[in-house]
DNA sequence: AAAACATTTGCGGGAACCCGCAACGGCTTT
DNA sequence: AAAGCCGTTGCGGGTTCCCGCAAATGTTTT
């Protein structure tokens, strides 16, 4: 079996490549890629679909690369290894990952055991593996005090570019007044007027995505490729 | 002489430590904590003025653990030793620096040579040296069109909490209408309405908290330490 | 099918925001 | 001292935003 790792940090590489020797023996060749793109052209050229892949890389991010390598080869299997348990990933990763494969999410906190864990349970297996941490970040109170739906997302994301109800309402096809309608739950879900002093009246577009950001329900990394989707939009809007 | 290595990932913290053997023979004892508040625990029982700090770390980060730590002892040398080349790192660690200390700013892209040569400018020759990458983070555009001063850079913060511009005036001490012209320069300098199609009108306010995030010139430690610190002026205004 | 409930949409109004214009300092130049 | 420059402040008006109210439409329950 080949796999391949695609990590930019160098230490993180070699843990690795010393975790995958221990628990999966039948494992006959290990690629390496140092970012997103260099690891598409490997999964590409090696005809690999077994990946670790780090989420936070340089240039082109994990999720970025995940999707190139899910649409050649839908069937890969992904264990994705991250620093941080950001709602942000796993919702990216969900909007991108085909019905007939697997893929892991695995903190790089976890010991080695459950790393070891995961990657036969995914790699070999072919099963689905979230680390429990991630749905339970609560550290200050910081979580939403409900999920948000997808189309609550959406518009989430649309109002962190900077857009107005106006120009949301045409890219997502609703109504202002709709649009309005899911602002306001999403600043309730968001906790917008809940913390600090009560007197204290804020900008509630500003401090949504100040929140969401704090809860991490969205990132930067998020952010940029929201504004690469936007532009294309814009583009094929003429 | 002692050292004190301040870094949660224990990978970096090993290579830290060898790179320390090699580069500062003098060195006779190193003692390790592994997030902000262990470290200004043991910078205090210790004694210890030679430091070197990760920036991001779970609890407490980096730039407050020196800022207690340079309270205590403002001689401390403290290298800084970080994955990003964010400027709201650099801002944070300049407002909290004191006189009489020397710091230094390394990336952990940085070669093995010039780590060691950073080690020994800041922990024994007391220099003061800033990894020059930082000051060219051009990437894709991506930087402010002139750097931001410094009451430009309060009125961002308060902006990126969700204050709105009258509670702005009331902590800064400005009238509303200067407030405003600050927010234009902002504006301005953060490119909020030169990128992207220019039929599109955005929402200012959260279009210039997107691209600070973006250029790096806040990230989220900068927005979490912020809204600490008007907790606490809320809590003296009563 | 009727009733109960949820979601979408339009209308309207008060508040906040963006910003041009002009007056008023304070500071430097000549 | 006069003139010129720059940051600050007030005023006013056009826009956008926030959101209550109520009608219309869609969905589930009985």
């Amino acid at each position: 079996m080949k796999v391949l790792i695609v990590e930019d940090d160098q230490f993180h590489a070699t843990y690795l490549q010393e975790a995958l020797a221990e628990a999966l023996p039948e494992v006959t060749e290990i690629f390496h890629a140092a970012d997103g793109a260099a690891g598409e052209e490997e999964a590409r050229l090696g005809e690999i679909e077994a990946i670790v892949m780090d989420l936070q890389m340089k240039h082109r991010n994990g999720i970025e690369a995940a999707r190139t390598i899910w649409a050649e080869r839908p069937q890969s299997r992904i264990l994705f290894w991250s620093n941080y348990a950001d709602d942000a990933y796993l919702r990216g990763i969900a909007q991108v990952v085909p019905e007939e494969s697997a893929y892991g999410y695995v903190l790089k906190t976890a010991s080695r055991d459950r790393l070891k864990l995961a990657l036969r349970a995914v790699l070999v297996e072919a099963q689905i593996i979230v680390d429990r941490e991630i749905h339970r970040l609560q550290k200050r109170g910081t979580a939403p005090r409900s999920r948000l739906d997808d189309s609550e997302f959406d518009v989430l994301i649309d109002l962190a570019l900077g857009l107005q109800d106006k120009s949301i309402a045409e890219r997502r096809g609703m109504s202002l007044r709709t649009v309005q309608n899911r602002l306001l739950s999403l600043y309730d879900k968001l906790g917008v007027s809940s913390d600090l002093d009560e007197h204290l009246t804020l900008n509630k577009r500003v401090r949504a995505l100040n929140r969401a950001l704090a809860t991490r329900t969205i990132n930067i990394e998020t952010l940029e490729a929201a504004q690469r989707d936007l532009k294309t939009w814009l583009a094929g809007r003429r």
